[in-house]
DNA sequence: AAGTTAGCATAACAACGTTACACAAAGAAT
DNA sequence: ATTCTTTGTGTAACGTTGTTATGCTAACTT
């Protein structure tokens, strides 16, 4: 009775499926969760509230969509840092690129890392799978520190967790507007990631020069292709 | 024409006052962000959806009030940690202490330090100011470490904040379900620990002295008079 | 060309925060 | 002790939210 199968006498649209979600993804970051309601997307999209649950199921559906589509453009933004022959100073512009991208996208990056639930949305294991799995360039970057002779440590996994705690602790709190002026975020970062290298067996001298040539490097690739060097501090004001 | 200040018809109950905080936050803590509405809070409180407004001015006072006493809680397990003669073990147990009250609150801790926004309510600076006010007892306890030779570095402001921003991002990421099985949370917080204790100047083998002093001391504490023993873990199932 | 199937618009539902309004209660004044 | 005044609180309403039931219509299959 089920073999059946006659499919599809209207195929859905998938341009109006990503007009939803840059539309909404618009919309968390220009007015903030609260402006986040099927009406003022539907609106926006010139449909009905009712292509959202077609396309997503449910609000919670079109959330976890963005928050997929976050973890990529974070993939994306680390896949940009080179790997050279300093790999701290690449570790080091990993952590920078987190940062600036959650700064970018801060409502996206707090439901995606920090167990904001938005619209009734809350992580899966499996979103959580995909996010671990944004950090195997970490991980791998870890690996060339170890086996650089920097790292006495050798457990790279743990050495990306470390990376990862301290610079997602410092992010969170930035965006909290926590971190003002005796010790900013700028400098937090840099006496933090200055430690944590220290700690897990650079050399500080090493560690110094590594830091040095990752600001010269994020200054000149600043200029090269990344943003257009406005006003990339978030939502803040 | 104004200066007839014939005052208080009819006083506030502060009881109701109190119950209203004191379900709001048991109804937040148990089912989360969601559950926290004016009708459910008044129906438990069997009283009216106004009590909210006439006692907090709208839901976001409400949430406030939860907030800061959430940061005086905070202060509460901040000063049941004793100061000893090895500071570094009690820099140690306030980690531990700021972990164990972010677990016990999740979803309220995610409102004061998370950035979360909550019923409309966000942080003003000075609820940050409130918060930042909290960390006064770890600053000292940097100073100490700093005074007892321990650490090299010097500016006990900034390493009790890289203190700070370690532990939150453990905390945040713990709760989020990131981290798991090879590298789980306690694992990683005592990595994170020893590296950032030995970052900023201190032995690796007094570093490892002290975190096994502070493992012995969380175990008697524990027994003693915290908690039941039961089950701290938290929201996560 | 006819049939079927699924996307989409409309409208309704329950629940939400908030507010206007009337009533009741309690201190102040006589 | 009684009246007045002021203010807390219950009721009901408004506009908004996510979600869903119901047709209509467009498009793919035969």
């Amino acid at each position: 009775m089920c073999n059946t199968v006659k499919v599809s006498p209207r195929k859905l649209d998938p341009g109006t499926r990503a007009a939803l979600v840059d539309i909404a993804a618009r919309l968390l970051a220009e007015h903030g969760a609260e402006a986040l309601s099927t009406r003022k997307i539907a609106a926006e999209a010139s449909t009905s509230t009712m292509a959202v649950y077609t396309h997503f199921g449910s609000m919670s559906g079109l959330v976890r969509e963005m928050v997929h589509e976050g973890f990529t453009r974070l993939e994306r933004q680390f896949a940009q840092v080179r790997r050279t022959d300093d790999p701290v100073a690449d570790m080091i512009l990993l952590g920078y690129a987190y940062r600036q991208n959650a700064k970018a996208n801060s409502h996206l990056y707090a439901v995606m890392f920090g167990g904001q639930s938005l619209a009734g949305f809350s992580l899966t294991e499996d979103d959580r799978q995909y996010g671990r799995y944004t950090l195997v360039t970490v991980v791998d970057c870890a690996t060339r520190c170890i086996e650089s002779g920097r790292f006495s440590q050798n457990d790279p996994l743990l050495i990306a967790h470390q990376m990862w705690i301290a610079t997602h602790g410092l992010v969170n709190l930035e965006l909290g507007g926590y971190l003002i002026d005796p010790v900013d975020a700028d400098r937090c970062y840099d006496s933090i990631l200055n430690g944590l290298l220290i700690g897990v067996g650079d050399d500080p001298a090493l560690v110094a020069a590594s830091m040095a040539a990752s600001t010269k490097r994020r200054r000149r690739e600043a200029g090269a292709d990344s943003e257009p060097a406005g006003a990339v501090t978030g939502t803040r004001r």
